[in-house]
DNA sequence: TTTAGAATTGTAAGTGCTTTCATAAAAATA
DNA sequence: TATTTTTATGAAAGCACTTACAATTCTAAA
């Protein structure tokens, strides 16, 4: 069944099948209707792919996402589909790994594929050194490009992020009004988005004149899967004598670690030490007791982005950057 | 740049460009060179539309999935993802939700947008009545079908699953043999999957003549974000009156509830308390003691479903159904 | 050296839409 | 009623490929 059957049966051209499956106003109500009559009796429904050639689209956007099954990044993956559909837009998914070549390689693809717009989930898309997000730029010269939780001075590279630099700044004070000095910095990434949390921290205990060199800092280079290791990585600088009655974690992950760890040294949380952990996740109701943690109210995100590709690609002027202010959900591991 | 430009430049015809292109064999080494150096050497990619148009396919399959964000199902989405990618083909995810109609709809999109191919991530999407699931059928009398731990006897689908009955059997006999038996069965779902977990359950609490009736099954009807829910839940049903030294739940989540509700009633796990979760997810290593968890091997079953679906693609006669064994993973709170 | 048969290559006809442009019909104006 | 505008429709030219079939060139046997 083609749009030849339908003309043919309709008595019309197919040109005139066509304006009525794309809506142009150019149709007559009378036989607009004589048009969609048929095309409901055969259940028509047109070609995709000749559609596409035709006009050059085929309302898809790519989703880039190193590891989609993380907690977090799925989450965000979810949230961006949906609102994509709603939208009217499919989504072709890409699970890229951490790897720079690999990203390239997924973002030369999805412009092959011909999406409309390309949404880059997770700030690990960023890297560094200037000209190694060149592979972002190449691709923004074809299509929009949205980062979440990135940021990037690129034309056409448009980015939605929560504000982990004051997230991490309130954070780190409300920890140090409670009469927490010694408060480690738990965390696993350097991306962006982990600089911003980190310099937050920091920022904060500066301006206590609280000590937060080398010895505050921790680092640990993994995965959720790791909480045992997360655990015995923080146990293992307490017995190198780094004291401390206080975490502050860059992922929930890590914070329920810490917590863990202040159960394994014989600390009682909240009383003798403090955690707040980040991002909200299902882990933090899991710990005992459960985890404070800061929300960046990632659904509001990643709709947001949605919005502001739409707009994009209607071509109306959007704004460069969007950053959204989290939220601590108050529980049971600080006072 | 189209293929009318290459085929000019490299002073052949489109035919030979397409066919270096589509690696056909009928092209002369020599030729073949000549083309594919003009094609390198102006980053020549050919037209996916144009291309999709000409062999009715794009190499995309559809992944369906009720919630891509969920703990299990977002990392069986991510493990058919990557290895649908390395068999080089492409991922349209549609996050569907929980509703049939919708389900449905998506389906139709699907095979609109021409796909070669659905899967079906999770038991959910098969229904008790039997009319429910023509939806299946229909999408089937296109392109195949591959189902992710559920069954559907309907030419054209295919399905793997890992065995929850045999699984859950083996679990509750376990526990049962440790001495405990007054085990609670703690699931939130009657899906396929649920089913066949439950009456592995029910076997092996039958089969040494324990009452598995109403008292000892429990009921909650929520998420993973519910955990502490969860474990009022079962604070409730002691409170009622029900006593109960173990529990076999049917996700890692409803197992860590139970382990907290050991806690609440000062229970100590695993003296006192056993607890078996299911899926052997991060959260087994979130609650003290770690949890005992069935492993359900999921990237295996992932990768043995596309390799099914290359396989039917390629016009090979496939298995209808593929039953892989868990594997119990021992932690604290078991004996 | 012919010539049948195989290997290569090209021509041209799809593939199913969109859209420009010309034309016909209807409506509005004079 | 005649004329200008507006609206509705159709013819046909893309869009960028694939592929059946015909034509040509090579091989190698006769």
């Amino acid at each position: 069944m083609t749009i030849y059957d339908i003309s043919e049966k309709a008595g019309v051209s197919i040109a005139t099948v066509s304006r009525v499956l794309n809506g142009s106003s150019n149709v007559s109500e009378k036989t607009r209707q004589k048009v969609l009559d048929i095309i409901n009796r055969y259940e028509y429904t047109p070609n995709a792919f000749a559609r596409g050639l035709g006009l050059n689209t085929m309302n898809t956007i790519g989703i880039m996402c190193a590891d989609s099954s993380d907690l977090y990044l799925a989450k965000a993956v979810y949230y961006i589909e949906r609102k994509l559909r709603a939208e009217g837009y499919d989504s072709i998914l890409c699970c890229t790994g951490y790897t720079r070549d690999v990203k390239t390689a997924y973002m030369n693809l999805l412009i092959t594929k011909k999406v409309d717009g390309i949404v880059l989930v997770g700030s690990n898309f960023i890297y560094e050194k200037e000209s190694d997000n060149q592979y972002i730029a190449d691709a923004a010269a074809q299509v929009p490009v949205m980062l979440l939780n990135a940021e990037l001075d690129i034309p056409n590279v448009y980015s939605v992020a929560s504000d982990d630099y004051t997230s991490m700044y309130e954070a780190t004070r409300r920890m140090i009004a409670c009469g927490i000095p010694d408060i480690v910095y738990f965390y696993n990434s350097s991306s962006y988005s982990g600089k911003k949390k980190l310099a937050g921290y920091l920022a904060a205990m500066e301006e206590r004149g609280l000590s937060a060199g080398n010895g505050l800092l921790q680092f640990y280079h993994g995965s959720h899967e790791d909480i045992p290791a997360m655990t015995r990585q923080l146990k293992e600088a307490h017995d190198q004598g780094l004291s401390f009655h206080g975490v502050i974690a860059a992922d929930d992950s890590l914070g329920l670690a810490a917590v863990k760890y202040a159960r394994l040294i014989g600390c009682s949380v909240p009383e003798d030490f403090c955690v707040i952990g980040y991002n909200n996740s299902v882990l933090a109701c899991c710990c005992e007791p459960e985890l404070t943690s800061i929300d960046t109210r990632l659904e509001t995100l990643c709709q947001h982005m949605v919005n502001s590709l739409m707009g994009t690609l209607n071509g109306d002027e959007m704004p460069k950057k969007t950053l959204f202010s989290g939220e601590l959900i108050k529980r049971g591991t600080t006072r």
